[in-house]
DNA sequence: TTCAGGTGAGACAAAGATGTCTCATTCGGT
DNA sequence: ACCGAATGAGACATCTTTGTCTCACCTGAA
């Protein structure tokens, strides 16, 4: 028997296939599964043996993107240093997921179901666990809530993602310029 | 013949649809017509006679975002006083708007089309404007571009009506948190 | 009351998407 | 070269959505 890296015999890779369908799905959420066949260069027939169909692939987006994110906040050791430093390379760490964060963000869809994966409350309660971190080691104001700075990371990483695929904004700038805006805001200030 | 307010005899108020619709189509972009009827209170058979199909209706959302966002760049008077203070009174007038730019930012199906509407470059090009002349009074900061700033006050807004629809945040702080985040950041400031 | 215009509900066919199957082909390992 | 496994293409029935139509009901104005 055969063994790719993830221990099956195969052609197709299962998460090239999920991120081309988190890019598509996010500029097209009507988009059929023959779209998204396409668009990750596989027939319809192929992906319907990977994912039983739209509900099981978008479960799957789902699990990909609560893995990377959970991932990338322990690559960025958030629990680490001054909570702004953390930010910073937690918005790094976050790059490569962006554009399925920026699919899942807008679909909401997932949160009206009965069965809703208990990995979104672990990734808030800790972004959330680190923003008031902040706000307790005096790095970040407090008349900003740590739930609406949780959602604001969420909105400037889709809309970074969105910005950079469009080519309306660089790619090497996406970290930065979401890191900047988030912690110190488009005013200019004398600190710093 | 008889006139209502909008000089058709009626009970439908295609306002109210519309926005219905886009509150909707925000949390699920694959609602379906019988859907966005239903949630609007109407039968499906009335919602066609007003919009011929899903893309019309689409398409009357996306004029109705338009127009209603130029009236907020008009009410805020974008090009008198210190650019933050403009932004802040953008914002405020964003509001009513806020869930149809929800749904509109996240429907980039739009910007695929032949013939896309040129309001989105209006409304761009004023936003650009307004952040540029920021930048040259020495309000903002030059390292962040005018089109990241255009694309983040997009998403700050969309993650905001999100925020208040899921009852995350309060409705009355929309505006302050907004204007606050995207011209203060979330960093704790020693000016102000 | 009368009446015209608007509406909701349901029926209906057409179009599109989905899920399943078969078969020829290709690719990797032996 | 051989062979097994996976793939792509296409056919197919089924289900959903869409667009259209009819008809009964309601409402406001005359």
């Amino acid at each position: 028997m055969s063994h790719s890296v993830y221990g099956r015999l195969m052609s197709v890779d299962r998460t090239q296939v999920l991120r081309t369908a988190a890019t598509l799905l996010s500029r097209k959420a009507t988009a059929t599964m023959d779209e998204v066949a396409r668009a990750a260069g596989i027939g319809r027939a192929t992906l319907h043996r990977h994912f039983a169909g739209r509900d099981a692939l978008v479960r799957a987006l789902e699990q990909m993107c609560i893995e990377e994110a959970e991932a990338a906040l322990d690559a960025a050791r958030i629990e680490e240093g001054p909570a702004d430093e953390a930010v910073r390379r937690l918005v790094a760490a976050s790059e490569p997921a962006a554009p399925l964060l920026a699919f899942l963000v807008t679909e909401n869809q997932l949160f009206e179901g009965d069965g809703q994966n208990e990995g979104w409350a672990r990734l808030d309660a800790r972004l959330v666990a680190l923003f008031r971190r902040g706000q307790e080691e005096g790095t970040f104001r407090i008349d900003l809530s740590p739930a609406w700075l949780c959602e604001a990371f969420y909105g400037l990483i889709g809309s970074g993602a969105w910005a950079v695929a469009d080519g309306r904004v660089a790619a090497n700038d996406f970290s930065y310029m979401i890191a900047e805006l988030l912690l110190g805001g488009a005013r200019r200030s004398v600190e710093k």
